[in-house]
DNA sequence: CGATTGACGTACG
DNA sequence: TCGTACGCCAATC
């Protein structure tokens, strides 16, 4: 992979949350993993934390931690949004855990195929 | 300017 | 197999 240090970290992270599809979720881990930061997954919510201060806006929804919860749920203006706007893309949610989650789960290096 | 916290995950006991 | 400790980097107090 070519040197990814042009770009800071959380906008490496802004840019894979960015290419997650439709009706598909992935976890922080995951996309720390991918940008070569397994262990800095908790530097990937504070990424998602700044992400709404982040243009264009990052579908900081699809990103859950490792058991497929809405861990993320009170940066959003409520609660429900991020529940809700995963249910509109065809993801149901259970007691703000993800149904199903290894199934809808996305995985960059997967996906992304380096 | 120094210590603590934080949308997590992996390692070790 | 379950519980506890540590690491990561930046922002906030």
């Amino acid at each position: 992979m070519p040197k990814s240090s042009d770009i800071s970290f959380f906008a490496q992270v802004y840019q894979v949350t960015r290419l997650i599809p439709k009706g598909r979720v992935t976890s922080y881990g995951a996309i720390g993993k991918y940008l070569g930061a397994a262990k800095s997954a908790r530097m990937v919510g504070w990424a998602m934390n700044n992400a709404g201060s982040q243009l264009p806006s990052v579908p900081a929804h699809r990103v859950v931690n490792r058991l497929g919860i809405l861990s993320g749920k009170g940066a959003f203006p409520t609660p429900d949004t991020m529940q809700t706007l995963l249910e509109s893309e065809g993801i149901s949610i259970k007691n703000d855990k993800i149904v199903n989650f290894k199934k809808h789960f996305w995985d960059p290096s997967e996906e992304l195929t380096l």
